[in-house]
DNA sequence: TCTGGGGTCCTAGGACCC
DNA sequence: TCTGGGGTCCTAGGACCC
């Protein structure tokens, strides 16, 4: 008997998840097409993508081409509350769990090979496990690298399981069409199409020179390593967010006064702040972004002399943006504005800034004297600080 | 068909420093 | 008086993902 040898990294990826918690709390959803949002497709259940619908789109256009779908609005508490309890059954599977997004994640099961078996098992528990205790259908990709198991997870849904065995990657990747691949969207796409590119397999004979030429250096050189199923990169539990954002459509059916705009910025950046406070994080730097009606953006940011999670400051300086941008809004008129805080820090990290060359001088001594004060610790020590190599500028996490 | 709200990563030019 | 090369940070824009 031959025995094929397995990847360890599964993808698990929730179905059509916001219309999958409405089918599951509403029976009569069941077995019927239904649209989660209003103005815009959040998410379509199966039935309704069957007819055309698809994520993203207008609400005019899936309501024409499904009219006997059922459109219901949101409840994002119950799909955070959905998440949630997903969440904890992909970390009752394996302890190295790296979160995507509401509705997916990467597991290695790597290291559980003598206490829970091969991966494939290990990918029936777990759907069977989120069936019977959330309610929902998912579906599992196994392979050996991440990127293939996110492909394997997408060509098996709906409520499905693919193990890509290690010795069929390739006769499994490359007849599939490039939109498959991780990172390729419509730009990218018609691109390739263009050079008569359409399956991964004319991708991976292509040279890399010519794919970097096509696509710039990092999609090329990305691209052409995922076409060969190169993908070294591993699982990583407790990524923390390096961005948080909130912005609010405006339609563009009448300008927005000035006023008008300064309170929804304020709304913006209260919710923001709140968020930052709760998550004990602190931004580096506040981005205003404002779309137009022929849907190009612009961004504006600025960057703090200190980190904060203080909100009248971030309004401070979004408010500044925001006036700099006043004559492009006048002009054209904006049908969305937004606020991003990005350069995430957290809010009890200290940044010890030293003259360059004293890293081991006097300047450094007084620093860390000013750290033990702060925090009483004498857990950080100067060698362990100089064992970082960072240079002069060095951010500390007191113990 | 006139398009929500939340994110990630990459590129490229300019300022500034050594 | 005119000249390098390397590195980091900031800003703006864009592609892509769910």
């Amino acid at each position: 008997m031959f025995v094929s040898i397995e990847g360890s990294i599964l993808h698990a990826d929730l179905d059509a998840f916001y219309a999958s918690v409405e089918q599951r709390d509403n029976p009569r959803l069941r077995a019927r097409p239904v649209i989660v949002g209003g103005g815009v497709v959040l998410a379509a259940s199966y039935e309704a993508k069957a007819r055309g619908v698809r994520t993203a789109m207008g609400g005019t256009r899936a309501r024409r081409l499904c009219p006997d779908a059922v459109v219901v609005p949101p409840r994002m508490s119950a799909y955070a509350q959905a998440s949630k309890a997903v969440f904890e059954i992909f970390r009752e599977t394996s302890p190295v769990v790296e979160g995507i997004s509401i509705d997916e994640a990467f597991l290695d099961v790597g290291g559980l090979w003598r206490l829970a078996g091969p991966a494939r098992g290990i990918a029936e528990r777990l759907r069977r496990t989120v069936a019977e205790r959330v309610g929902l259908p998912i579906t599992v990709g196994v392979a050996r690298t991440k990127f293939l198991a996110k492909v394997a997870s997408g060509v098996a849904k709906p409520d499905g399981l693919l193990v890509v065995p290690s010795d069929g990657e390739l006769a499994f990747l490359h007849p599939l069409p490039v939109e498959r691949l991780w990172g390729v969207g419509k730009v990218t796409a018609a691109k390739l199409h263009a050079k008569g590119l359409l399956t991964v397999g004319h991708v991976a004979a292509l040279p890399e020179p010519d794919l970097v030429r096509l696509l710039g250096v990092a999609s090329g050189r990305h691209l052409h390593a995922l076409a060969h199923n190169r993908d070294p990169r591993p699982v990583r539990a407790g990524r923390r967010r390096r961005s948080m954002g909130s912005q609010r459509a405006l339609g563009s059916r009448r300008r927005r006064t000035p006023e008008e705009l300064d309170a929804m910025l304020a709304g913006l950046v209260d919710r923001l702040g709140r968020r930052l406070r709760a998550a004990g994080r602190v931004c580096g730097t506040v981005v205003l972004r404002l779309r137009f009606a022929d849907f190009t953006m612009v961004t504006r940011s600025h960057t703090l002399p200190e980190a904060t999670a203080h909100t009248e400051t971030i309004l401070a300086a979004a408010r500044v943006l925001l006036a700099a941008a006043a004559p492009v809004i006048a002009r054209d008129g904006i049908t969305l504005i937004g606020v991003s805080l990005s350069n995430l820090d957290n809010d009890d990290a200290v940044q010890l800034v030293l003259p360059f060359g004293e890293q081991d001088g006097p300047a450094l001594d007084s620093a860390l004297d000013v750290v033990r004060d702060r925090f009483g610790s004498s857990a950080i020590t100067r060698a362990a600080l100089l064992g970082r190599e960072q240079g002069p500028s060095v951010p500390l996490l007191p113990d």
